[in-house]
DNA sequence: CCCAGATTGTCAACCTCTTTACATTTAGAT
DNA sequence: ATCTAAATGTAAAGAGGTTGACAATCTGGG
C-alpha cells in the first residue's frame, strides 16, 4: 500500500475523532504504525476477558459491540459506525477486553498496535492527551446510557437511540434488525416491532427491510428530549 | 492544619486507588495543594451542566451521584464512599460535570483545584497516568452497569449492587433507604422491598431501618453469579 | 429462477413491575 | 416525653413488556 493510500485512510478516520488533535509529525508516525484489514460479514476482532493489544478504527462497514451471558444469549452493548475508534481502555490500563467485537457486514479495519502507540505517546504527549479524550468521550457516553436507563420509558429509549445512530451517521436511515435493535436497548423484539408501527402510523418513520428510514426526526426527537428545540 | 493531619487524611485516600501510583514527590504536592471541607448532609459538590474546577475524594460520610429529570424526579447513578474520587472527566476533557453530587451523611471531602493537578501532572507523568488509571475504573463500571441493565433481572441488579456497595465498604452492612436503593436499580420502593422481604424469609439478609445487614453473603452473590464461586 | 434462512407482522396468555392507597414504625428534633 | 417527618409494610388494580406461536415476507446464494 503506498503512502497517500494510508493518508487517504486515515484521513477519514481524524474527521471530528481524537486523532483530529494530533500534531501533523504523530499523526505520520501512526500513518506508519497502522495496519488496515478487510473483514467479511461476523468476523470477529476482540473476545471479552482477553488482552489487548490494539485499537480499533472502522473505516467502512460496522462493528457490533456485544456480550454473551451465561445462558448463550447475547446482549448488544453499542454499534461502531465508520469514522470512530475503539478498544482504548484495555490500551490506557492495561487490563482485559470489556467486550466482544464483530463486524456486522463487510468492514475495513484500522489496527494501530499497543507497541506503537506507547512510543509515539511517549515521543508525543498530545498524542496520549488525544487517546485520553477519546476514552473521555466514551465515558460520557456510557454514563448517559445508564441515565438513560433510568431515566427514559423503552419508547424514549428506542427513539433517543435511533437518533444517536442517525447523527453519527450524518444520514436519515439505519440499517439493523428489530431483534438487534431491542437487544441494545433492552427490550423484545416484538415490543420494538409494536412501537415501530406505531411511529410509522404517525407518519415519522417508513419501516424497510432490516432498516428504518426517519421522516419526521423533529418529532422523533421531542419524544425523548421532552420539548421541541 | 499542620501536615502530619493533611498526611493522614490523603494516607486513607492513597490506599487501593489512583493515588497509590503515585511517587512520593508527586503525592507530596497534591498534600500541599489539597483543601479539605466539612459538609453536613444534604449539601450540593458540585451540579449536572457546570464547568468543572475540582477533583473530589471522600475521606469519610458519602456522596450521592445523581440527576434531576425534566419532570423534577431525581435518578440516583451511584454512591461514592470513603476511600473514592470522583468528578476527574470534566478535570481531564475540560467539558461539564455529568451528574450532580451532594453529600448524603455528614462528611469530609478531600477537594483538589484543577490547576494544581494540571501543575503536577506536568511536572510528573505518572500522576497523569494515575488520573487516567481512575477514569478507566470508572469506565468500566460504567460499561458494567450498562451491561447489568440488559442482562440482569432486577432482582439481580439489586443483589449486585448491594453486593458492590458491601465490598467498597469492607462492611456487612448497607445503609440507605428502600426508595434510593430502589432508584439506583431502576425499580420501585414497592418492588424493592417485596425483594428485599423475600431475601429475609430465606434467611439471606436482615433488614433494619434505612439500612440491610447482609448475613448469606454468597447466596446473595450467587443470585447474579449464575454460580457459586 | 428458486429455495432456505432470516426477518417481520401479529396475537393472546402470562407475568412482572408500577401505581395508588393506607396503616404502621422509626429516628430525630424540641 | 412527645411530636413530626421520613421510612417501611402491604395489598389490590392496572399498565406494559415478555413469551410462544405461527404465518407472511424478504434477501442472497446456488
Amino acid at each position: 500500500m503506498n503512502i497517500d493510500d494510508r493518508k487517504n485512510k486515515l484521513k477519514s478516520l481524524s474527521s471530528n475523532t481524537w486523532m483530529s488533535g494530533l500534531p501533523p509529525e504523530a499523526l505520520n508516525e501512526l500513518l506508519i504504525a497502522a495496519r488496515f484489514r478487510n473483514y467479511s460479514a461476523n468476523q470477529c476482532l476482540q473476545t471479552k476477558g482477553e488482552l489487548a493489544g490494539v485499537l480499533y478504527g472502522v473505516l467502512s462497514g460496522e462493528v457490533r459491540i456485544s456480550a454473551t451471558t451465561s445462558f448463550g444469549e447475547e446482549i448488544v452493548f453499542t454499534r461502531i459506525h465508520p469514522g470512530k475508534w475503539f478498544g482504548e481502555i484495555a490500551i490506557l490500563d492495561g487490563g482485559v477486553r470489556t467486550h466482544d467485537a464483530f463486524t456486522t457486514i463487510q468492514s475495513e479495519i484500522a489496527i494501530l498496535p499497543k507497541e506503537s502507540i506507547i512510543k509515539i505517546c511517549e515521543k508525543h504527549p498530545q498524542a496520549y492527551s488525544a487517546l485520553v479524550m477519546l476514552i473521555c468521550q466514551h465515558c460520557r457516553q456510557a454514563f448517559a446510557a445508564v441515565d438513560d436507563f433510568l431515566l427514559l420509558s423503552p419508547e424514549q429509549r428506542l427513539g433517543k437511540h435511533i437518533i444517536t445512530e442517525l447523527d453519527s451517521l450524518e444520514s436519515n436511515r439505519v440499517m439493523i434488525s428489530q431483534q438487534e435493535l431491542g437487544a441494545l436497548i433492552g427490550i423484545s423484539r416484538q415490543s420494538t416491532n409494536k412501537i415501530l408501527k406505531s411511529w410509522e402510523n404517525k407518519g415519522w418513520i417508513k419501516r424497510v427491510y432490516r432498516g428504518i428510514e426517519v421522516v419526521e426526526y423533529k418529532s422523533l426527537r421531542s419524544l425523548f428530549l421532552g420539548f421541541e428545540l
